[in-house]
DNA sequence: GTTTAATCGAGACGGTACGTCGAGTCTTATG
DNA sequence: CATAAGACTCGACGTACCGTCTCGATTAAAC
């Protein structure tokens, strides 16, 4: 059976890790619950996901896991932050504004993979549940959001923007196209796409009347 | 007790319907679930929305329920659809422009209402049931982005449009911001928000070296 | 389909007795009820009998059952009525005690055929339903035995029986084991039983030192 | 509201038993409810009887009844099991005949009551329920004909009882009665009645011609 | 090295909502 | 007008999860 199958693994895992004289057996668990909720999301999706299958997916009591967490959105968000990049958002290029785009690209290329899976569910999930909203803003939206600014002020700065721009404006009219197909599933994440809302938000929709 | 006034509302307003000789009773079911069903969801929320409080809400058994629809989100959709206007998208402004950011408002306007709350939960809900994906994809998305994409298409055929732009992505670059602002929490669906984005948008970002 | 192909029996047969001019419609109605309900009955017992099986086995909108009789029940106790002989009880014959044992036998061998069934069906749902256990009472019951005390206090007048004997204990005496082997599913409904029965409570059960 | 104060009334008793260092929790449950349903069907009947409705009154969920019993028949059986006693049948008198009659006036008070009650449901659900029958019949049927028959058979050996009679068919005649008018709802079943049924029995029905 | 105190797995518990089924009522359209 | 068809309200069913709680067994720390 498969769930007695990845009880056994979790925990020939977890002899294998104390023999190292690894983390504390605490941690491991915390570990084994994200990895195994995190599985089972990728797999069967959010909605067919109980406490009880992540519970028995990493051989685990119930009660362990609600001590860590409230609810299945909160696991998954740990699960989430747990595997971003808390480094710097955009790479300091010789090309500003290539290093923008790259930016977009990566995040695009994330958004196709399993951060993409897990930002759709928690964006959703988050429309019912103000905490995990909250969550999200703050520790996903936000840093990213003040980050992108601030590299734009500094173009700004530098005289590469225009200096009547709103970095905000600027962040939604980038970005916000990424999520939307992330979500409406209308047409792919390309980088073709990115390049294309890219060109068309830096150059302007309309005439070069200026 | 609320079920029952509700209960009779429902119910007196349906011997005045039938006494005017007005709609098949069939009809007024249809109507009287959907109603009951938007109310809950904007009093209570999507998650704490029960059958049995729809059907109580709309003095109905399960069972017809059940019968026109097969979830929650099956309902709120049908809802939605009723709701929406189906006319014209862009008023046939004498300034092509003006009337862009003119729809952009009165889409921020519907965000920021009833309507908002209802895109917000469908398109949340549409992330773990792909039938409602396609649903709100075909009955909601697809039929504006048709309708935008051809209005663009007019505006680049008299040359108020660049040639070089690609409509879908100018209707994702002015779009998505107002989808990304109902969901992220991150400021509010403004008139001036959408002045903002549309101005930027138009502009492009860059200095005018073009 | 199984349902169908009934509805078209039934209706096949009414037209044919239509053509013959034979009894009104409703009464035809009647007889198809009561004998789909008889045929469910003893197909698929009393408990997996429901009003749409039976309406659709007859051919018949439920409605029109409803207007009969008020329940399953009931149904099962006018076909059941119908089925029974209202004739004499016992026979005429020149052997007054040899009667009382043909009786007895004819009896047993009715609880072994459908009537059996039905019996067993009746009296189970009478004790939970007292409308049901009246008429059982007064329709199969009581008139029975009375013809059964009329016959045995003929035998006391006669000579034949003892004087001191109560009709009516001598009726349970004899009867109530039948009702009692039809019931408990303890050993068969056999004519032997039957004779030994009737052999025991004749002789009585002491020695005979009367 | 009743389901409450039967609820409170549940819990202040279990708590009350947990302070004596009582049975352990599990078993509290299973009398619990035992208990609820007895009560219920005694005061309300089998047929209103809701799972439901135990539940409630025994201040328990729903899946606590569905792990321990199948359907509420298998309830009350379980109830009345409980509630038979194990002991022996006839008390070892002086006088073997008048220890037969006692032994049936103590059936039928107990028919008169409580336990008549049970087992009218009881035998009634085993007409549908071939698993109730079976129980029925093993755990209540047979063990007391087993015990029956061997009394009989010793006043057999003792030469009370005549030589040439079969014990079953001597059970069917005195017992049998008891169970029909528990049933049949004609006359009572008072201890005259027992005694006639007794006396007739005993003495047999004919003239004492043998 | 043993004892003590956490922490664990397992799983029963009360509860809520689910989706289905049948009873009995009421409506509609047909003949 | 009575009917067949079938939609309706109501309420019980049995299931699935939730989040809590209890129970031994296991582990880790304190002694």
């Amino acid at each position: 059976m498969k769930t007695s199958t990845n009880v056994s693994r979790r925990r020939e895992e977890s002899e294998r890790t104390a023999a190292k004289g690894g983390r504390p057996r605490s941690e491991q668990l915390h570990q084994a619950i994200l990895q195994a909720a995190v599985h089972l999301v990728l797999t069967s999706g959010f909605r067919s996901l109980s406490m009880d299958a992540i519970a028995a997916e990493a051989g685990v009591g119930r009660m362990t896991i609600y001590r860590r967490w409230p609810n299945k959105a909160a696991i998954i968000m740990a699960a989430f932050v747990m595997r971003v990049d808390p480094g710097t958002l955009f790479k300091p290029a010789d090309n500003f504004i290539e290093s923008i785009r790259l930016q977009m690209r990566t995040m695009a290329k994330a958004f196709r993979g399993r951060d993409g899976a897990l930002i759709r569910v928690l964006l959703a999930e988050a429309q019912f549940d103000p905490e995990l909203a909250k969550a999200l803003r703050e520790q996903w939206t936000l840093p990213r959001r003040k980050m992108a600014a601030e590299y734009f002020r500094s173009g700004i700065r530098d005289g590469i923007l225009r200096a009547d721009i709103d970095p905000e404006a600027m962040i939604d009219i980038l970005y916000a196209p990424l999520y939307y197909r992330l979500q409406m599933g209308v047409g792919a994440l390309s980088d073709a796409y990115v390049d294309e809302v890219f060109e068309h938000a830096m150059k302007g929709l309309l005439h070069g009347t200026k």
